[in-house]
DNA sequence: TAAACATAGTGAATTTTTTACCAAAGGAGT
DNA sequence: ACTCCTTTGGTAAAAAATTCACTATGTTTA
């Protein structure tokens, strides 16, 4: 039932006003306009009434957006009120902190279970989380409904656990292991390349020199 | 003597064109199409030939590109050719990870300094890295002629530090932090924001459902 | 050496995304 | 209740990015 295509762009934005809408409401602001919504985040206040203009009519000329009423839009659009299961695979450093990172803990994002194939992390506690063995993959995805799985292991195996996370049932993937990955068309996948991210530095510090 | 504006998408797409032609040159593999780069990327080949365009002719016509000359063009391209010192600012979880992420380390890449406020991890090592406190930015910075500076503190801190790095000289700025950073024109800044990666997949999940 | 084949490079067409603009709508002041 | 002011929502225009389709140019084979 999907109607219009949403600009990836557009998601990524929505998510960045919804960040800083609870600064506003934090601090006790109660409206705001899409001009002042785009200076604090950098973009133009068109791009923010064009990104909210996908989803419907939000605010009210004159006046500008309620706060806590568009983060209540929000919230929906992004599917914020509903509850997401996750598995990192991956225990490593980077696994690890991802498992301890706070901001992957709020809005209905659960982490229900971190798993690793070294004998010496399986036992070892991240907080609330035990690391236990890959081979519990299967079970714990289901066992716990997981919709979503990110990979942190080497590249090397990242396609093998991304194949077992398939296979397992979650929908979506956030890989941050420096592979593409082959999934199939139903399966949502992220890649996040850390090291792109430096390289895409290292160019705008290059050129134009 | 900037001449065209590259795409930031471009860019990104050849930091993965470089990551792919590197396990080619690997498996010993000498030529490759832009239909092959293409299809094990997951990108048009039309795309992959206008991306090398902004920069030169790189191919033979009827053969294709020649993997190792390909990446020397690439390197050089990227910046990647050039020498480029990090400091990390936050030394929580994620800033040890990226301390010891091994992707960072290559490619000219040299983290020189690792800075926290917190006195209990001053003095703890992350590899071959002593953990020395913030108030040392400006020294290192200098000492080292640091370029890059990566926050990974928290959000509340993250402008200052931000500020105090751009003050201190460096070129380029990761951000790690859930916050929207001012920085003067000259200065590039590029944005991680994990927890925006898994709205992302939130979105998609609960959109078309 | 010529014909057949493969594939890069590129201008044009298309699609997507962003920006600009303005009419409509609501609120505030008189 | 009317006028003025502000700001949205929508439409049109512009810009940017991607895809298409064709040309040019090498290589290989007969």
């Amino acid at each position: 039932m999907k109607v219009f295509k949403i600009p990836e762009a557009t998601v990524v934005r929505l998510s960045i006003y919804f960040r800083q809408l609870h600064y506003l409401k934090d601090a006790g602001i109660e409206t705001v306009s899409s001009e002042e919504i785009a200076n604090s985040v950098g973009v133009s206040s068109a791009q923010v009434r064009k990104d909210l203009a996908y989803f419907g009519e939000f605010g009210t000329r004159g006046v500008g957006y309620r706060v806590e009423e568009l983060l209540g839009y929000l919230t929906k659009i992004l599917g914020l009120d509903q509850k997401w299961n996750i598995v990192i695979v991956g225990a490593g450093k980077l696994g690890s902190a991802l498992a301890l990172y706070q901001g992957f803990r709020e809005w209905g994002f659960t982490i229900n279970a971190v798993l690793d194939s070294d004998e010496a992390k399986i036992g070892q506690s991240l907080d609330d989380i035990k690391i236990e063995p890959v081979e519990l993959l299967e079970r714990r995805v289901n066992e716990h409904g997981i919709n979503i799985g990110i990979v942190t292991v080497p590249a090397v195996n990242a396609q093998e656990v991304t194949d077992r996370l398939v296979q397992a049932g979650v929908s979506a993937i956030l890989n941050f292991a420096p592979r593409v990955l082959r999934v199939p068309n139903d399966i949502i996948l992220r890649n996040v390349d850390l090291s792109a991210n430096l390289k895409v530095l290292s160019f705008n510090l290059s050129y134009n020199k």
